[in-house]
DNA sequence: ACACGCCGTCCACGTCAGTTGACGTCTGGA
DNA sequence: TCCAGACGTCAACTGACGTGGACGGCGTGT
């Protein structure tokens, strides 16, 4: 054995279920959660969600390829779980998103943390502050931090140690 | 036809060339030039190149999906260029590079646009700050944005008028 | 020389990714 | 109330992706 592969093998997930039953907010692990989740966190200007005749047609107007509405549906419901390389790559262009977010690895959950952030930035206020917090120096924010958690608690609300960090990849 | 997508629109790039004839100077653009230097590059421990044969059934093996010598080799020809993302997982797997090497331009193209916000956030403290305003009461919002923008002024920085406010896009 | 095995090449075919089109629902305006 | 348009949903269909197998070249052992 051995000269199989050139890398470690890694058992393989098979997840093939349908769509996004219960993962509200939790972590999409099939491609119908993960395409759910961006109609669901990636809003237009003002409204709803997009529609999918919209996305097709904003995606064909750039210039990407031909792409149905109902695909979309088929792909978000998971009637369609293996779209095709162009496919991945207009979707990932039209959300605003890595295409290897569209694959089982660690990416997709850094993707996924920016999305909640995106989310959170949606609403007003906080984007404000998060915006503003752009080109300040390292002191500052650490120092906006603890003013946050000062603040938190003053709220009663939780400090939130976790969210996790962004780790390099090779 | 301001709120078509998300993220700014861009011209195409659609070189959708046949195979890797003289490329071996630079980097590779067509999916089979990728597909040609994977091949090049990653060796078996002894020996040449991995046979097509020999790469298809250590994937199948992996608990991959089915993939024939066949078809690898038209992919590396270049006269099949659009795989399904199973496929795409599949060979990243096996030659050990992430799935996004496979699509065009990481995160340069279109994507910068929307993501060039997410960009700022991702590294590091700033994205903290942010995430840690969540929940907070609209007072307390409004009091750290003063607090953010004292702290600007104080390092030399503009108040920023923009960025804040309105469609995210021209 | 001959046979055997492995490999790259390529073609004809089957399967499934993706499209087309129809139907029911809902909202807003005359 | 009725009509028009937009949207989600779904089934039948088309075509490209992907496969199986045939052919020839090349190295190796006998």
């Amino acid at each position: 054995m051995g000269d199989a592969s050139p890398v470690g093998g890694r058992g393989d997930s098979d997840g093939r279920s349908a769509a996004a039953p219960d993962s509200t907010t939790g972590l999409p692990r099939t491609l119908a959660e993960k395409v759910d989740l961006l109609f669901r966190t990636v809003h237009p200007a003002k409204g709803g969600e997009y529609s999918y005749e919209h996305v097709a047609k904003a995606i064909r107007d750039r210039g990407g390829p031909s792409i149905s509405g109902s695909y979309l549906w088929l792909l978000r419901k998971g009637e369609r779980d293996n779209p095709t390389l162009r496919h991945l790559e207009a979707l990932a262009g039209f959300f605003g998103v890595p295409p290897g977010y569209f694959f089982d690895d660690d990416l997709s959950d850094s993707v996924q943390d920016q999305l909640a952030l995106l989310a959170l930035l949606r609403d007003g206020d906080v984007r404000k502050v998060a915006l503003r917090t752009s080109g300040l120096s390292r002191e500052s924010l650490q120092a906006l931090g603890e003013m946050v958690d000062r603040v938190r608690k003053l709220e009663g609300l939780p400090v939130d140690p976790e969210l996790g960090e962004g780790p390099p990849h090779p």
